[in-house]
DNA sequence: ATATTAATAGCACGAACGTTCGATTTTGAC
DNA sequence: GTCAAAATCGAACGTTCGTGCTATTAATAT
């Protein structure tokens, strides 16, 4: 039998790792700190990982999973095309707005962090952002858009703003904003079928 | 007469401390790299700002100084209202395909870095970015935009985003996409005119 | 040219970082 | 219940961090 104790334990750093990392970045995420809060030892932490950059990918993977979770399998019951579509934009501003991780979208603030750093952390964060943005693209297509990409990064540009409004500025309504910014695209979009 | 030679060496820091910001954040920052790279002592160049978080804060001025001369200066010939809201488009997507900074936008690049984190640095950020969104938000207003606070914040997260996508993703189509959201954004607004 | 002030360097500090290693506890299989 | 394996711990390592001090060099005013 696998291992069961050991991928408990893993489970356990890796959510509170992905809550700290989406405050602090995943430099800031810091393997003392982690072991302080989890009342464990920093050597018995280290050693599910072998090393800080392992421990980084692990916690972008688990937040990879959580967004899935949270945005895109709540949205599965809908069908593809428009309605899916749809779906996506609110669980997605939902998912910001309920604050899934304490410090706002967790791919924003590590995106940020890393887009100028080459390496397999950068990559890991480029890849779980293309699985979002290629289902948004997808359903845009299914749903008779005209340039499917464009769409998809007009909605992915919107959730970011939304995100920076209500954290920096601490502008609530911009959720608001970006919920009509998008259904009046969407109107435009299928206007010209 | 003003010291004229420490505060000469003080722009000379100031300008590489935005330039690596940019691309490794305010915290990523770090005094000894900023001394081994202009070839100082970490206590000469510390002894100008007296602690990490004056650096920070003076760094963040300086990009604010860089932003208005490279965005706001250049578009000032415009006549306030829709020709001057467009020449701040244009300017803000140039300023970050011309990488004014290595990093791409600074502020981008900070204001996720301390969105969550209280203290005089995330005033500083907010302030700078308010600034900007309440000049795009101003010209709106003269273009007798229905909800000038609304196009600003669309404006500005087209901008986000496609610093996004050309940074993580290198996808520098980004940048025109931007470009032509926002233009069908403002022939929207004004055919309702 | 000299005196005064400002700018820089050198060195050291305590703390935190990621990481290693050997000892110890805990777990799971038989 | 025993024993091997897995998980955790404690202590230490070499670095780097921000930050003080004290001396020394450089710039300026007279």
């Amino acid at each position: 039998m696998a291992t069961t104790k050991a991928s408990a334990t893993r489970t356990t750093i890796l959510e509170l790792a992905a809550q700290i990392a989406s405050t602090e970045g995943l430099e800031g995420l810091t393997i003392g700190r982690l072991a302080g809060e989890l009342r464990m030892s920093k050597s018995g932490l280290f050693a599910h990982f072998g090393s800080k950059q392992e421990l980084q990918i692990a916690t972008i993977q688990v937040a990879a999973a959580r967004f899935y979770g949270e945005v895109i399998a709540p949205t599965l019951g809908e069908p593809e095309g428009p309605a899916r579509l749809r779906g996506y934009c609110e669980s997605y501003l939902d998912y910001m707005q309920r604050e899934v991780f304490t410090g706002g979208c967790f791919w924003a603030a590590v995106a940020s962090e890393f887009d100028d750093r080459p390496g397999p952390v950068r990559d890991a964060i480029r890849d779980g952002l293309s699985g979002w943005l290629a289902e948004l693209e997808r359903q845009a297509r299914i749903a008779g858009a005209h340039d499917p990409a464009a769409l998809a990064f007009e909605i992915y540009s919107l959730g970011l703003g939304a995100n920076t409004y209500s954290r920096l500025l601490t502008d609530e309504a911009a959720f608001d904003r970006a919920r009509k910014a998008i259904e009046r695209r969407l109107l435009v979009e299928q206007a010209s079928t």
